[in-house]
RNA sequence: GGCCCGUUCGUCUAGGGGUUAGGACGUUAGAUUUUCAUUCUAGAAACAGGGGUUCGAUUCCCCUACGGGCUACCA
């Protein structure tokens, strides 16, 4: 009981949930899986300024797209709530003052606007072990004037008190040794003027309280892990510090740093798991889900980029992730992320899909084009059809609206030039054979196709695409005479019939 | 600038003191498919550079270069 893996996903609620986030949270979810522990949802929303409204919604539902069930988090509840910051405000200042009494830590008076001016003037300013001397803080002024400021409510901040001279340094599960010098770290703030504490402070305090054994998170977060592993130490809980572990970052494909929102606009692919739109700005960013992804084809897609099983294998179900995941499996480089290559880990889930799991999806698709009421089993087979093909979702509909929809247009252009009467006066005998005969096997009404074609003397091949044209209307979809036998006698009749009026 | 982290085909990566450096995406060529896609076959394509260590380094060590991250009362 006493070493539970407990480990958490804590966003900050300050919009879309990007893709490098989701990664961080399959990474969480199937250690904590792997190893029967639990993952935890912990909101970070200690920056009121950044708030944004909805914002936690979202994540939630992003996490519920992909399948990923948090064992406790503001939603579900759990034993070591409140799971959102701004609940756990009063906790935070209690942290503070002791380490400002174990020295650990000081008050500093200085406005934004104060340091704003010194880093104008001051070229590379940092408010650590040198400049502090020379800044309005508990350390410099006196120890009345400190009271009494503190009790006229002054505004200010704690601020830890980085040691100089020290060597810093830790086990990074998937880096290993790492360390710094003290002297190069500037003193963090702890708890802001508005009471609420930083990230730094809080991810200390949530992770010690609700019990967190191992922390991961993205690489942006290595240089300011002294200031963590020092607060653990200053806070007295240095044995029950969680393991380390900072995953690499998802780059731009193109070019310089990180992936963001940004570069989905302008190089065209989502960057987000599900649509977002900013409450305020009414900005729109394509998320994952929507332009057709299946969840599990997201998240294989997103694991493999930075991790493998050790052999070729690439396409992976969540279940099978959590059994073969490893963390020293993991790639210390960041990866470039390449769209091309995650439409083809979603194209091989609907290839390997059966048609049933399919099914709701392709519905949703349909319902968007206003086709609804299709029999179950009619689509289901259908699916079987087309899946092959398609790459995205919405594919299904341009693979397979021509089965409910006769063609409005027609490419032209693939049959005009080689249309002649010869072939209409084909097409005339065809319906009348059609009529009368067989519809049931597809099989036999090529045979059928084919021995009228002989007796009028034209090649077979000379009449398969405007045949296909006819009832499709262009050069794509499954089998001709599968497509006919699928839409059936009638239909295949008013099909070829409306076409020979458009040909003309 | 400073500090930290990283570096195998264009991209994601496997490998690891002696290999024809493997796979996948993409790409090229061909086959199949009387549409397109699928599928299949074949091809081009990589160990950043320099020093060590060693009989032998792509692999271990150091340096350089390059890339990335951080450098807020943001996370």
């Amino acid at each position: 009981m006493e070493n539970k893996i407990r480990v958490r996903f804590a966003p900050s609620p300050t919009g879309g949930l990007h893709i490098g986030g989701v990664r961080t949270i399959l990474f969480n979810y199937l250690f904590a899986k792997q190893n029967k522990g639990e993952f935890i949802l912990r909101i970070e929303d200690t920056d009121q300024a950044r708030f944004v409204e909805g914002a936690e919604e979202y994540i939630v539902n992003c996490l519920k797209w992909c399948g990923i069930t948090p064992d406790e988090s503001p939603q579900v509840g759990g034993n070591f709530g409140p799971y959102r910051q701004s609940e756990r405000k009063a906790d935070y200042r209690k942290y503070a003052e002791e380490l400002v009494k174990a020295g650990y830590a000081y008050y500093a008076f200085d406005t934004t606007e104060e340091l704003e001016s010194k880093r104008q003037v001051i070229e590379n300013f940092r408010y650590d072990h040198q400049t502090r001397k020379l800044l309005r803080n508990s350390l410099t002024i006196p120890h009345e004037a400190v009271e009494n400021l503190i009790k006229e409510g002054a505004p200010h901040v704690i601020r830890i008190k980085m040691p100089s001279d020290e060597n810093i340094s830790f086990i990074d599960l998937i880096r290993g040794h790492v360390s710094f010098n003290s002297n190069e770290v500037d003193d963090k703030v702890l708890l802001k003027a508005d009471g609420m504490p930083t990230y730094h402070l809080a991810v200390v305090v949530d992770d010690y309280l609700m019990k967190i054994s191992h922390a991961f998170r993205g690489e942006e977060w290595l240089p300011s892990s002294p200031v963590h592993i020092l607060l653990w130490k200053y806070l007295g809980w240095e044995d029950d510090m969680p393991k380390w572990a900072h995953l690499p970052l998802i780059l731009k494909p193109d070019g310089h740093g990180k992936l963001s929102k940004r570069d989905g606009q302008r190089l065209g692919f989502p960057v987000y798991a599900i649509n977002w739109i900013d409450p305020i700005t009414k900005e729109k960013a394509d998320g994952f889900k929507d332009v057709g992804f299946l969840p599990e084809a997201f998240l294989n897609m997103l694991a493999m980029l930075g991790w493998n099983d050790g052999t070729d294998q690439e396409i992976f179900s969540l279940e099978e992730m959590i059994s073969k995941f490893s963390l020293d499996r993991i790639h210390k480089g960041g990866a470039k992320f390449d769209y091309e290559k995650a439409k083809w880990y979603n194209a091989e889930w609907i290839k390997r899909s059966d048609a049933s799991y399919l099914l709701p999806y392709v519905k949703e698709v349909f319902e968007k084009h206003e086709i609804v009421d299709i029999p179950e089993d009619y689509l289901l087979s259908i699916i079987d059809m087309v899946k092959e093909r398609c790459i995205l979702l919405p594919d299904f509909y341009e693979q397979a609206a021509f089965f409910f929809k006769a063609p409005q247009a027609y490419d032209i252009n693939a049959v005009k030039p080689k249309w002649n009467t010869e072939k209409v006066e084909f097409f005339e005998a065809f319906i009348q054979n059609l009529k009368l005969g067989n519809f049931e096997n597809s099989a036999v009404l090529e045979q059928n196709f084919k021995t009228l074609a002989t007796e009028k003397n034209i090649k077979v091949g000379e009449l398969m695409l405007p045949f296909r044209i006819m009832l499709v209307g262009g050069k794509f979809g499954p089998q001709v005479f599968d497509i006919a036998t699928k839409i059936g006698k009638e239909e295949t009749i008013n099909r070829i019939e409306k076409a020979i009026e458009a040909f003309k």
